[in-house]
DNA sequence: GACTAAATTTACAGTGTGTTATATAATCAA
DNA sequence: TTGATTATATAACACACTGTAAATTTAGTC
C-alpha cells in the first residue's frame, strides 16, 4: 500500500523546479537550437547525468512541462467545458480567468508561447495574412466588419489573422478536406454572413 | 557589370535543390531535433561541407526557405495588398488563390506549417481552446453565432479557436497592453456584438 | 580548350550526448 | 537516532555532430 497523498521527495521536486527555471531563462536569452542539457544543468546548478535521471532529453521535458501547463489550463476551463451555455454571451468570465492566469504567469507563457520558437514559417505567413486583414480594416473600418463594433483594431486584426492561418494549417493537417474554393467561401461567410439578399 | 538577368551557375541550383528536398523529406519521416547537417546531406547526396558553402546553419537555411515561400505568397496576396477593397465580400479571389497554392504544394505547406513542429505549448493549448469552442458550437448551433450562417461547423472550430489563441499570443508579444477583462470583453464582442440592446 | 567556380575529400579540434560505475549526501521509516 | 533507502554528484567512456581549413577533382563558362 502506498501512502494516498504520496507526497515525492523533497529533493526531486526541488531538482525539477531548478532545471524548469533554467529552461525558461535560457529560452529567454537564446533560440531553443542553442539549449543543451548541459547548459541547463550548469544553469540549474545540477550535474548534468542528474538531468537524465528525470527527463529523457530536452524535448521530453518540454512535453511534461507542457502537461503541466495542460493540468493548470484545465481546471479554468473545466467549468466551460462541463456547460458552454451556463454563462452570458455579455461577459465569458472563464475568458478573464483564462487571461488572468496568464497574466499572472506572464514569464513563463511569454517565453513558451509567444517566442520566436513559433516555426518560422507560420511566423512569416501570419505576417502576410495580417498585413491583408490590416489593410482591410483601415480601409473598411471596422464597423462594416460583422461583429467587430466597439472592437479595438489591433484586437480585430490579431483575431482575423490568426484564425485565418490557424484554420489553413487545421484543414492541411485534415489533408485538405474541402476544396480551395469552398474553404475561401467559408471565409468569406464568415466575415460577413449572408444576409439573405 | 554583372549580367543583368545574372544566371546562377545550374550547380548551385541543383544542390541548393537537393538539400531543400532532403530536409522537407527528412521533417516528413523525423521531429527537427533529430535533423542534423550530417543527415540532410547524406539524404541529399551531397558532402556535408557543401551545406556550409550555402547555409551557415540549419535555421539559416530555414529562414532562407521561408523567405522563399515569402515571395511565392507575396505574389498571391499583391493584389489584395494594393487594394483591400477591389473585391467583392462574396467571393474573396486572393483567398481562392491563395488557398490553391497552398494545395499544389501541399507536401512542402503540410511539413512546414502542419507538422507537428509547432511547438508543443501552443499545441496543447489550441487543443483545450478547440474543445471549448466545439462545446459552445456544439450546444449554441451555429445559427446563433454571429457570422456563422452556413458555415461548416468544424471550419466554424478552426477558425474560431485559432483565432483566440493567436490573439492572445500576439497580445503576450505586445507585453499584455490590455487588461485580461478588457481583452475577454473584446473576445465577448466579436462574438456577439453589440445589438444596443 | 583554357579559365573559373563549385563540389569533394580528408583532416582536426571542440562540444554535446547518453550511459556506465562508484561515491556521497539527503530523506524516510522504525 | 539509527539504519536503510533513494537522490544526487563525480569521473569516465564511446560516439555523433559542428564548423572550419587545405588540397584536389569536377563541372560550367566564355
Amino acid at each position: 500500500m502506498e501512502n494516498r497523498t504520496s507526497r515525492t521527495d523533497p529533493r526531486i521536486l526541488r531538482t525539477r523546479q531548478l532545471l524548469k527555471d533554467a529552461f525558461v531563462e535560457l529560452l529567454e536569452e537564446m533560440e531553443i537550437e542553442k539549449i543543451s542539457v548541459n547548459r541547463i544543468a550548469e544553469r540549474a546548478t545540477i550535474n548534468r547525468v542528474t538531468f537524465y535521471l528525470h527527463y529523457k532529453d530536452i524535448p521530453d521535458m518540454m512535453e511534461k512541462m507542457a502537461d503541466e501547463m495542460n493540468e493548470d489550463l484545465k481546471r479554468i476551463l473545466s467549468e466551460e467545458l462541463r456547460d458552454p451555455t451556463a454563462t452570458t454571451d455579455e461577459d465569458w468570465p472563464m475568458m478573464v480567468n483564462l487571461l488572468e492566469h496568464i497574466a499572472e504567469h506572464a514569464k513563463f507563457y511569454k517565453v513558451i508561447l509567444a517566442s520566436r520558437r513559433t516555426p518560422i514559417f507560420t511566423e512569416r505567413m501570419l505576417k502576410l495574412l495580417t498585413e491583408v486583414i490590416t489593410a482591410r480594416v483601415d480601409k473598411l473600418g471596422s464597423e462594416s466588419s460583422v461583429g467587430t463594433t466597439g472592437v479595438q483594431k489591433d484586437i480585430a486584426i490579431w483575431y482575423g489573422s490568426s484564425a485565418l492561418i490557424g484554420t489553413i494549417v487545421s484543414w492541411l493537417r485534415k489533408d485538405m478536406p474541402y476544396t480551395p474554393a469552398f474553404l475561401a467561401k467559408q471565409f468569406s461567410l464568415i466575415r460577413s454572413p449572408q444576409k439573405k439578399k
